[in-house]
Parts: C-alpha cells; structure tokens; sequence
RNA sequence: CGCGGGGUGGAGCAGCCCGGUAGCUCGUUGGGCUCAUAACCCAAAGGUCGCUGGUUCAAAUCCAGCCCCCGCAA
C-alpha cells in the first residue's frame, strides 16, 4: 500500500522502519526542526532524520489546521496515513486525504488513557499492563474505532516511562503492519466512552514531589517522570533531581520530606514508608548514584526536602 | 552571538571573592578490633589543582587566551 507517515520522535521510528519493508511510504510529515540541546542548535525530528536516511520525501508543517495541507499531501496519492506520535492534530480534511483515512497507534489499550502521555500516565498510576492500540482516527482525541489491540504488556515495578516506551514502539510497528494486513476484513469497534480515561501531555509539575503522599505513589512519579521532565524536589542544596528510586519500609517513619535512616540508608520519609533514592541529579549535575552524590556531603539526616513552588503551568 | 554550571589524588566535593606548607567524605593498601549492623579503630600510599601565557617575592586562588565536560531551555 502507499502510505502517508506522520510521526515525530523515537517511538515513531520502529513503525516507520517497518513500513519501510513492506509498503511504499509516500511521504513522511514530521514536526519542524526545533532549537534544541546546548548553543540552541536546530535539531530535526528522530523521524526526519530515519526518514532521510531512508531517501524519502519529508514535510514539516509548522501547523497542519493551516490551509491547503490536505490539498498538498494530496498530491503524494496514498491509499491510507498511519499516524504515530506525530504531535499534532490532525484536522478533519487531513485525516480523510487517503481512502482508507488514517490509522493511529496508540500506546494505550484503548479507552483507557487516551491522550499526549499514554505511557508515563499508566506508569504514574501504578498500572501494573498496558498495550497497543491501532485505530481509524476521528476529529476526537483518540476516540476513533479500534481496529486492533495488543495483548496486554506487563509493566515491571521498575519500569520508567523511557523503558516502556522502547519496549512498546516495536510492538505498535508489528501491530500496525498487521492492521494494514487485514485492513479489508476487520470490522471496526466503537470505543466504549465511559471507560475512557485521560492521559494528558506531563507537564514540569506534574514530576513535582510531594513527601505527604505515600512512598509507593512518588516511585511511580519517578518512573513515570523519567526521562521527562523528571521527578524533583528542593533542598538546602538546590534543586534534586531523582531519576531512580525505590519505596521502603511502611507506615510512618518519622516527618515527610526530612532526611532520615533507615535500616542502614538515608532515606526520604513520606506519608507512607519511604523514598530511597537510588539515582539523583542536582543543579547543573550529571546524573549520580544517591550515595555518590551524599559523598559530595550536601544533604544529611535532618536536612528537609520540600515540594518546588508551583511557579510553572 | 539563547541561559547557566564546571574541570583540584581512583569517585563525589570544599578551598578561589579576601593570593602565602592542598582539605573533606568515600574508595584503595597495610594493620588492629571482633560483629559494630549508619558507615568499628589506627596508619599509609596516591595530586603537573584542564592547557598556555601574564601580574606578583609568592598563583588552585588575580588577569588574558585556548581546550574539554555538563545542565536548562522538551
């Protein structure tokens, strides 16, 4: 089949590659290059840059409700779009520019969590699976029919959002190739809205830590939270970073947020049990492990660690 | 010219503003103690203080240039 891409970051890629080996992919829409990294350099797209490796033609609207988009993708004649984190929406008439319309993969088992953050949400909220869904887009968010779903893929108690994510894009490649497969033949299932849940974009605050909750709940922020924007808190000495961590012992230890020990570490007591941290960052830092990073002597026992102000939408 | 931090024994840091014998926590090595369980005690080895030049009686510290590393702005 011929096939209209649009995908931006790393998670697009694996379907994008495996497009590559069995359809003709017509064209690849893709954010703009955006200044990004140290000295504020323009940095294309992961997508653009497999893409171009890959010889084919790139587009990069600025914004696609734009006018004339639909009338410009037109011209690459695709039987169908498959769409995969592209990052915008897609208005009505981009969406119905190939015949067979657009499909989405979506890394969510639909209705559940649909949204910007499928997979730092479910992390965020202790989910213990997930999975992959491909569907026919609507105007919705995520709201279309289903046409495939993913067995359920078990999220480890570990597991950051990064983690989930490399693990899930090969898995959305596999099942969007079969979605195109057996395009002919399956039957689009409505979703049942009042199952729905939402997972919206993260947002700075959203890796905000706060020691009044319980132990267990701040270790899925931390994981959630990672790679981005990353689970913090402030302390005496800056900012702290926590890439890494893991709950301890239960119930009350002693005051949330105050740096105390615990069977032989220094942990961070919270409404329940504790967070121990296993890999931190501070201001201006490079990731370190908790105990290196003590060695540099700039927190301790009784040191109070407190929640960042909310200065930030 | 986007903003900012930094390069000090193997690791993480302090010292630099207010020049004058290089310090802390850990690791390593050698002893000791004998079970401390939060990391016991003692001792030792190990450093061109990123590079080059300048100022000075004296530079990790002040000045200039260069190299490298890192963080944020998704």
């Amino acid at each position: 089949m011929k096939v209209l891409f649009f995908g931006t970051p790393d998670f697009a890629v694996p379907t994008l590659e495996a497009l590559l080996l069995r359809h003709q992919v017509v064209a690849v829409v893709t954010q703009p290059d955006r200044p990004a990294h140290r000295g504020q350099r323009s940095t294309p797209p992961a997508v653009k840059v497999r893409a171009e490796a890959a010889g084919l033609r790139v587009v990069q609207p600025a914004r696609l409700r734009d006018p004339g988009w639909a009338e410009r993708l037109a011209v690459f004649a695709p039987d169908v779009a498959v769409v995969v984190a592209f990052g915008q929406i897609l208005p009505r008439a981009v969406l119905e520019v190939a015949p067979h319309g657009s499909i989405n993969v979506h890394a969510s088992l639909l209705p559940r969590y649909r949204g910007a953050a499928p997979i730092a949400r479910a992390i965020m909220r202790g989910e213990a699976t997930t999975g992959i869904t491909t569907f026919q887009m609507d105007e919705g968010m995520d709201t279309g029919p289903i046409l495939l779903q993913s067995p359920p893929v078990p999220i480890g108690p570990e597991d950051t959002a990064g983690d989930l994510a490399t693990r899930l894009a090969p898995i959305g490649a596999a099942l969007l190739i079969e979605t195109l497969a057996r395009l002919n033949t399956l039957t689009p299932r409505p979703q049942r809205n009042e199952d729905a849940t939402s997972a919206p974009r993260l947002k700075k605050s959203d890796g905000y830590l706060d020691w009044d909750r319980p132990a267990r709940e701040l270790v899925n922020v931390v994981r959630g939270c990672n790679p981005w924007p990353g689970a913090v808190t402030t302390s005496r000495a800056g900012r702290l970073m926590i890439w890494r961590a893991r709950a301890v012992g239960s119930g009350y230890l002693s005051p949330p947020g105050v740096l105390a020990h615990h069977e032989g570490h220094l942990v961070i007591p919270t409404a329940d049990g504790a967070l121990l941290p296993l890999e931190v960052q501070g201001e201006n830092r490079r990731p370190l492990a908790w105990a290196e990073f003590l060695r540099g002597a700039r927190l301790a026992a009784g040191d109070r660690l407190l929640r960042p102000a909310p200065a930030e939408p």
